[in-house]
DNA sequence: CTATCAACAGCCGAAAACGGCGAGTCGCCA
DNA sequence: TGGCGACTCGCCGTTTTCGGCTGTTGATAG
């Protein structure tokens, strides 16, 4: 398992892969403790690909990912991060249409719970859930990274989303 | 959203406007927080029009106002609020009067509602609307203000408006 | 070690509460 | 009688509250 830091403009991120493909993407806080286990080698050995790719992302000149993920979770958490990939860059949708989407629309609670366990944030667009409301309810690196991260896709859009009154 | 204040007889009122038109007229109170959102700004774009019109209504010299109203509310409110409007200076009705005029005889007391919920006093003018037995039950800035309000334009009426025996 | 439980990045419907009312009733008093 | 005031009840749009539905994990109790 190989990881290294990536600078960017809402500060550094912790990336981990190994030969599987992405593993974790990480805001490091200084608050809290190194998710780095023993056993991993600090090298970008497997990450070039990403790295690559989440400069082009924070550049504006990359709107989709196309690496190999290697999340880890229980099924019903699988079903929800691949439905998260198909939210096209820039929108958004509530955690109950997600749930309707995955064929389970009373689960719109353990919806937020699996978004919660998201480990690859920004590639896999947990941030492009909402709730139904238009607020902007939680997310694991901060809810100002979340809107950062929403505007900056609504910059970058192809073509101008239609801005919620 | 830009915003400023404006003196008058009655004390100082908060005005708010956009490029759509007015949005809120408030009166201003020691004992209540402050109804200014973080992202507006002090000047008087787009303010310029209702401060004239005030002034000189406060003046005794205006008895309508020609002005962009950009209210937010829901339909009901609307329909009350498009009313009230109608209604001329130095007049009053009474809320069930109100409620017939929208074509809902049974909503007075939704009127009443509607009436407390009017972002634009004085100009919207919901003073202009009292009790079926002639007393003036209540208003957002205040029944004191209420009262001086009817008995400003019962002043300035073009012609004397006959006296509530 | 298992069982149970609370806590979460939510949502929706139903029910209740809440007013800037008004009409009707009833008693009180000239 | 006639009038005034206190009281009750129904009216209606809006807001608030509440319960239940989920999957998963970590804490607690047996």
């Amino acid at each position: 398992m190989n990881y290294d830091y990536l600078a960017t403009p809402i500060g550094p991120l912790l990336l981990v892969a190994d030969e599987h493909g992405l593993r974790h993407i990480d805001f490091p806080r200084e608050d809290q403790a190194e998710r780095i286990e023993a056993d991993w080698t600090c090298s970008r050995l497997h990450l070039g690909d990403a790295i690559a790719q989440l400069e082009a992302y924070f550049a504006g000149e990359r709107l989709t990912f196309d690496l190999a993920l290697a999340a880890q979770g229980t099924s019903f958490r699988q079903t929800v991060w691949d439905e998260l990939v198909r939210i096209p860059y820039a929108q958004t949708i509530s955690y109950g249409e997600l749930a309707r989407r995955i064929g389970k629309p009373a689960a719109s609670r353990a919806v937020g719970a699996a978004n919660g366990a998201n480990p690859l944030p920004i590639v896999v667009p947990c941030h492009r859930v909402i709730g139904s409301g238009g607020n902007l309810t939680g997310f694991g690196g901060g809810l100002p990274i979340k809107r950062w991260l929403l505007e900056h896709e609504r910059r970058y859009a192809p073509r101008p989303v239609l801005a919620l009154q």
